[in-house]
DNA sequence: ATGTTC
């Protein structure tokens, strides 16, 4: 490990107070000793950076997907007193509200036999992907409001889904406190023609099969059973979300003189929760995080629409297990050295994971936890998990996001060819349908840390319990 | 992640 990080537990580290000037709060991650082997000393300085700024609360916080990102380490969570403290898009990430749903139906991977190609085709063909996909749907700039205020629910009410999926999403598909006046023209511009694409990088939409059931009782509490055929669906929101956090990062550096703070790294740029710049921020980053559960409504839809047209089942047999944010900043309460309080909590690849009886987790899910949804990298598992306790007390209610990068993009596509990838992947079985080769290469599973040895490590930390193991069947990428 | 360095 590092120099300078002290052992606090089996799995956790703390940074402590000193490790960089100015520090408020101590830092603490969570980390097994092989994932301490590609640990990244600059995203252990950003995480004890996060810790010098105003109002920050308890610890400044990593997940052992901890990698290098934008001013705050991704696998990042900081929580702020909401009279001292800041708001930071830095602390969100540029794609706000990145998520993922899980949906299962009610077919076998042998209904799947000789079919599976074609599924995958039929999938590419209905959900645009890539950079600069272009939506098959038309809105107009009066219904891009409507969706930044709406989310899901503007999907619903177009006949894109049921009411029953917006109870199965995190803020039931929208965050209140949206201000579409405080998103620029710009990235409306952007958000227009993309609603209901999918994007590139690392979102996918996959077909998998849950493998393994880990914790029967939750497992069926949440509805899925073991060789059961699910959809994954990974994404965020496009460029619109991206320019909102362009826009109100140059805003906000503007504003750090007026306000006094003094950041040890620009890219933290942040301001008072309750100031001008901080709502505007927080209003647009609502718009964003609203328009982002939209797109997965509608992407779910027309994934949906496929399966029935293909294998004659019914749209409602395709359940939505939950929906999950993983980029987002919200006011949460949480218990801070034994009293309630209200904070702005921000997880920027990290997923709220509340336990057994936490508010804000549907009615449903109440007495066992929310469901965590961990994707995997390309070609690896994926993991069904649930909230707990023990992350309501040590991680204001949050867990990893999924594998966390350890080789860059350019790097990845001088190491791998996209092709062999794409056909050793098909000797296992797994159908990959993209734009190109090219594009692959940069996702090869070996450009990610280990997906099932981060979740090993938040599952023996107590942060969330996993629940089921699903393997790809078949993925369409940008 | 991203009209992939406005």
């Amino acid at each position: 490990m590092l120099e300078g990080i002290n052992k606090v537990g089996d799995l956790e580290w703390e940074v402590p107070i000193g490790y960089v000037p100015n520090m408020r709060v101590p830092g603490r991650f969570f980390l097994s000793p092989s994932l301490g082997e590609t640990l990244e000393e600059g995203a252990i300085r950003q995480l004890a950076n996060v810790a010098t700024l105003p109002g920050i609360v308890k610890h400044s916080l990593a997940m052992p997907d901890i990698h290098w990102g934008y001013g705050f380490p991704i696998g990042g969570v900081a929580a702020f007193d909401m009279t001292e403290g800041v708001i930071s898009p830095g602390g969100v990430g540029f794609d706000i509200n990145c998520g993922v749903r899980l949906i299962t139906t009610p077919l076998t991977e042998a209904d799947l036999s000789g079919k599976k190609r074609e599924l995958i085709e039929s999938l590419f063909a209905a959900v645009p992907t890539g950079v600069g996909a272009k939506s098959t749907l038309r809105v107009s700039n009066k219904e891009l409001s409507d969706i930044m205020v709406d989310g899901a629910r503007w999907a619903v009410e177009r006949g894109l889904g049921t009411s029953a999926d917006l109870a199965r999403c995190e803020e039931e598909g929208a965050m209140p406190g949206a201000q579409p006046e405080t998103v620029s023209a710009k990235a409306r511009q952007r958000g227009v023609p993309q609603i209901g694409t999918l994007g590139a990088g690392n979102h996918f939409l996959e077909v998998q099969v849950a493998r393994e059931i880990v914790n029967p009782e939750v497992a069926k509490a949440f509805g899925i059973s073991e060789g059961q055929v699910c959809f994954m669906v990974h994404c965020g929101s496009r460029g619109l979300g991206h320019q909102v956090a362009t826009d109100h990062i140059r805003v906000l550096e503007g504003a750090l003189s007026k306000y006094g703070i003094q950041l040890p790294d620009r890219q933290l740029a942040c301001a008072p929760i309750d100031s001008p710049e901080g709502r505007a921020y927080y209003g647009a980053m609502v718009c964003a995080a609203n328009y982002a559960w939209a797109n997965r409504q509608v992407i779910m839809h027309e994934a949906r629409k496929v399966f029935s047209q293909l294998f004659g089942i019914d749209y409602d047999e395709m359940r939505l297990i939950y929906d999950v944010a993983h980029n987002v900043a919200k006011f949460e309460r949480h218990d801070v050295d034994g009293a309630s309080m209200e904070v702005c909590v921000h997880r920027k690849g990290a997923t709220r994971a509340f336990g057994p009886g936490a508010a804000g987790i549907p009615r449903e899910y109440a007495a066992i936890g929310q469901p965590v949804i961990i994707p995997g990298s390309m070609g690896t598992s994926s993991y069904l998990l649930r909230g707990t306790s023990t992350a309501m007390e040590k991680t204001f209610g949050s867990t990893c996001h999924g594998a966390g990068r350890v080789l860059s993009r350019s790097k990845a596509k001088k190491e791998v060819r996209g092709r062999e990838l794409r056909e050793q992947l098909a000797g296992e079985g797994i159908v990959v349908r993209a734009h190109s080769d090219a594009a692959l290469a940069e996702e090869a599973p070996e450009v990610y840390k280990p997906s099932g040895e981060v979740v090993r490590v938040v599952h023996e930390a107590g942060l969330s319990d996993i629940v089921v193991r699903l393997e790809p069947l078949g993925v369409i990428k940008g």
